[in-house]
DNA sequence: CTAGTTATATGATTTAGATCATAGTGAAAT
DNA sequence: ATTTCACTATGATCTAAATCATATAACTAG
């Protein structure tokens, strides 16, 4: 019911958006873009705790990769050899089942990490996809390794950080279990409007991917929404009008 | 689909029950009984690498407690005091839902930790609650976050477990998503056959809290499987008789 | 030994939401 | 500018499983 939005409790100053100007290039060094990367670090609860100087260490480990609309920042089941963090842009992380069935893990966005946990086992348990234009931070599995081991609270960050994102997923369960879904699908609607603000960058079917339904019925609900006045939306795109309504129907879904 | 017992995949060392003789009290500490504590830390994940005189250590900071079947060892929402380890008997963990509905995170025993993360942040997720006869390691909170400290192989250790945990979660809600009813009941028996053995010690209540459904529906589909002689069962206890077919049925689902 | 409580059993009814099917629509491409 | 493709829209049908309802069996507490 108050589980929080899927970034998996991770990162989230709001209104933080660093201006980059990398254009051309797939893969860079950072030098004059130390600041910037530092930023995206201290904005990543992975590596609270730790000051200026270790930060900064940690931004020297890293280098900065961009992705188009659509591009796949790594598999699942592919053996992880980088840890990623969000620079600029929104990726989505999904799983697929045997059956082709499509679930949502995470929408990440500026600070979020991509895959915390997964460098300590041997496959990526999720698919990364840039849902815009991405700039993602990775520092190699190896030094990132490094990193935890001489900064203990690393892995007690990364240990509550799990620990709240079980949770969340135990909720989900539950409301998946026990909710109706538009009032699954307002709960999504309005916990992404918690992080986002009023205009989403997503599809219906995506929608659906998170709130585990069809597209058929993500389009239904979200054109009764429209009709209520609650949102408005263009192809891929959701505005949030009416807080409050979205909220109430999250809790009490009105047939 | 290929998600493992709810045992966060912590634990099991099957047929490793150390007898113990602790009547009468509550509460003790450990003297003649250090060997069978240490043997329960040894089998638990958490302290997987620690050397033989570490886990001394950890096993002597650990007392004992006995809880009788239905008992609570903490309720969800509580402020957690003690890190708990089961050395004996099965204890279910739980969440509830705002609508009362009930979901079991994790059915635990020898070796299993209950609450391996709550200790990192204010509240307990879940509720414990004792199945059968039980006996439970506990350390303090202090304690325990002074070892995580100490040997901080621990908290890399509970990384990697909450990871293929939060994995698993997932691979629930796919199932929860694109699979029938009956696959999931099948999935969940043949998940507790693989840990437990043929006999299994839950009601059908308990069983469709597992697998997301009502306690009317687990018990019709426990029934056809009984007509079907693929389990026996008596109140409260189902008994595993063909395995493969368990298996096959928690594939495709057969009507 | 009996009453009370908890687990199992099964039947009848309802329904939310999946599925199937077809069509319109905006954006991007060549 | 018109073809293409990925989104949105909506209608018709179907069904798995929830819900409601009632009964019996088994355990356990007084």
């Amino acid at each position: 019911m108050i589980y929080c939005l899927l970034g998996g409790g991770e990162g989230l100053r709001k209104g933080f958006i660093k201006r980059v100007a990398l254009k051309g290039m797939e893969k860079f060094n950072l030098k004059g873009d130390l600041n910037t990367s530092i930023e995206v670090f201290k904005a990543c609860p992975t590596f609270a705790g730790l000051n200026r100087d270790q930060i900064y260490e940690i931004a020297s480990f890293s280098s900065s990769h961009r992705f188009k609309k659509g591009e796949y920042i790594f598999h699942q089941g592919d053996p992880p050899h980088f840890f990623y963090v969000v620079q600029k842009g929104i990726v989505k992380t999904f799983k697929v089942s045997s059956h082709g069935k499509h679930i949502i893990v995470k929408i990440a966005s500026f600070g979020d990490t991509l895959n915390a946990s997964a460098l300590f086992g041997e496959r990526h348990f999720v698919t990364a996809q840039a849902i815009d234009e991405v700039v993602v931070l990775s520092i190699k599995k190896k030094d990132y390794l490094f990193l935890v081991e001489k900064y203990p609270i690393i892995a007690m960050n990364i240990v509550s950080i799990l620990g709240k994102g079980l949770d969340n997923e135990y909720e989900r369960i539950l409301d998946l279990v026990g909710e109706t879904v538009e009032q699954r699908l307002c709960h999504f609607l309005y916990m992404l409007f918690s992080k986002f603000g009023t205009t989403l960058l997503l599809t219906r079917e995506e929608l659906a991917e998170l709130a585990g339904t069809t597209t058929e019925t993500s389009i239904r609900v979200l054109s009764k929404l429209k009709s209520a006045g609650i949102i408005s939306s263009s192809r891929g795109k959701i505005i949030i009008l009416d807080q409050a309504k979205l909220q109430s129907l999250a809790q009490h879904s009105h047939q």
